[in-house]
DNA sequence: GTGAAAGCGCTAACAC
DNA sequence: GTGTTAGCGCTTTCAC
């Protein structure tokens, strides 16, 4: 029953077929040495009887090298992160490399999995988006001679290129904006504290404040975990308060949604008594209503520059450090006194 | 300045270490013979100071073997595909397989790139949403002894396992919603030729209609390319007709978002003179207002159920087929005589 | 210009 | 129980 071939041909195979050896076969298939045109013929025409095809790990082995680059990401079903996704593989296609996408699932368990796979394979590269500041280990990476950018999340390590964003002015600018709109108790959702992003954005929002004469209230600030129910949870939670805020600053998109969906829940109404803004763009973001005002991030550049990085960092001995700035996108979820706007279209 | 190892350790620097042979060494990482206790603290110790980590590709090589399934994907910003590969990645991880995440991003020779190396690595297993039902050659994997599941869009190999969803009865459940709720002119968009749930979906959608007596407009019909840009313009061309469709079916979730971005720069009010039904449901939908009725996928099972199957395909001789159904989720976008809900919170 | 041979790092078969 | 040896499939000297 099982008539199937467990394995393609060998270069072997092939040399044999086409009269030739199998470093003349090597020749043909790496362009690295003269070879004579009927040779070439011969075992191209072997090649394509016998369907063959390099085999990988052997070429690796011999070659120490693969032209493969490691993208270890916290979450697959952020957009956020399929969005940097697509602007690290431009770049690696465009370079002969070829993209792994590893989800860590915010796990450092996982997360030290595919860094160890990222080791024992020898990628030629890896860039990560940290499950964790400090427990991210990626030394061992560089140390053998491994390059790893890091984006989005900080990780302790003086070996690291990173690209991040200004999450603190980011923060500080959304939080600005909601008291400037008249906003006064406003309640901020943020994700672990193992995450740099957390934390930055968590002090962009208490400096906003500070720097406008109010207190900083600890009890309107929830840690939730970067997802959509956590996001609903933390929502929920403050604003079932006896004292519930009168805005709320979400730091990230997933919990800005489950924020939403608790807003509703609970009975409020956005933006006419709370105000809304959320951390990252969205395709939904301006569908949504009332539309999101967002603090938007340059998704595609992050990937982008984070590929440049590994390039160039190869043979680079100085790390560098790219911060890109956000964008405070004003739609209707942070204004005040807005009521039911455009029951007549706008345009036709 | 370089003073960086290009390499970590090998197994035979290791053994020497330790003072046993490669071999041992090899026994107490694999753990596949008694290795006496002395031993096993030497060699343990001598990994932990050279920091040793086995080389990949060496092992690939001497095992024939590699726990690794490549899951290639049409596009990895689209949450419907990385929602089922949440599903499939469980099932890997579980019985103690890797997942490589790779974007063909509805391109045919990028996703063929990726067969080759899936092929050359020789991977213990494929997953597919094939950029194309004809072209997508995956035969010359199962020929190989790669077992291959086709998810969410067929392919035309009759080696292939596969799991799908009832695409035809979605769409004409839609459909017949639309006509149930008064629609009268419902357009349709839907994704290229080239894949299989385009044509099944446009098929659903002429059922409904000629099941209920109503003709099927060819000029209703707009094919796009299942992004968000591609609904739009899609939307649009239909909506700025002289004579324009009441009603929307929309196949996919990306162009659902463009097609109401176009519905709102056109000046249509959603329900209240137009109604739409999208493809896939997602976190955002019942966010948008009003509120999208969809056709929700069953994403994460249809992950499970094909990491499942190339776990029994592998020594399975004969193909199977899975279909999996799909659930209507009404909401109020496609509700007619349905003016401003809600303006009244319903709890709180 | 081409072939023969060595060897990348690892594991499995075989000795002892 | 442990070491020695061979060999996975490929590329890259080194001869000729």
């Amino acid at each position: 029953m099982n008539n199937k071939r467990v394995h393609g041909a060998s270069i072997g195979d092939v040399a044999r077929r086409a009269g030739v050896s199998a470093a003349t076969v090597s020749r043909v298939f790496n362009g690295t040495k003269y070879v004579a045109p009927d040779l070439e013929e011969r075992v191209r025409a072997a090649v394509a009887e016998l369907d063959y095809e390099p085999y990988g790990p052997a070429r690796a082995l011999r070659q120490q090298r693969v032209r493969v680059w490691a993208v270890i990401i916290a979450d697959v079903e952020n957009p956020f992160f399929t969005s940097v996704v697509r602007g690290i593989e431009d770049v690696a296609y465009t370079n002969g490399y070829r993209l792994v996408l590893c989800n860590s699932d915010e796990d450092v368990t996982k997360e030290t999995e595919y860094l160890d796979i990222a080791l024992r394979e020898r990628m030629a590269g890896v860039v990560i988006a940290a499950a964790s500041t400090s427990e991210s280990k990626v030394d061992r990476l560089t140390e053998s001679g491994i390059p790893v950018v890091a984006i989005d999340r900080e990780v302790e390590s003086s070996s690291v290129n990173s690209v991040m964003v200004d999450n603190r002015g980011g923060a500080r600018a959304a939080t600005a904006h909601l008291l400037d709109n008249g906003w006064e108790r406003i309640g901020c959702i943020v994700g672990p504290t193992r995450v740099s992003t957390s934390n930055q954005r968590l002090d962009g929002y208490r400096r906003a404040l500070t720097e406008r004469g109010h207190s900083v209230d600890k009890s309107l600030v929830r840690r939730a975990d970067f997802r959509v129910e956590g996001g609903y949870k933390a929502a929920r939670s403050l604003l079932e308060r006896a004292d519930p805020p009168d805005a709320l600053f979400v730091a990230n998109n997933l919990m800005t949604l489950g924020a939403l969906h608790a807003v509703e829940d609970v009975g409020r109404a956005v933006p006419d008594d709370l105000g809304i803004v959320g951390f990252d763009d969205s395709p939904a973001a301006d569908l949504i209503r009332p539309r999101l005002t967002v603090v938007a991030q340059p998704t595609y550049q992050i990937g982008q520059r984070a590929g440049q990085l590994l390039l160039t960092g190869a043979d680079d001995s100085f790390t560098r450090h790219e911060v890109l700035s956000t964008e405070l996108i004003v739609r209707d979820s942070s204004a005040r006194e807005t009521s039911v706007r455009r029951l007549q279209p706008e345009r036709g």
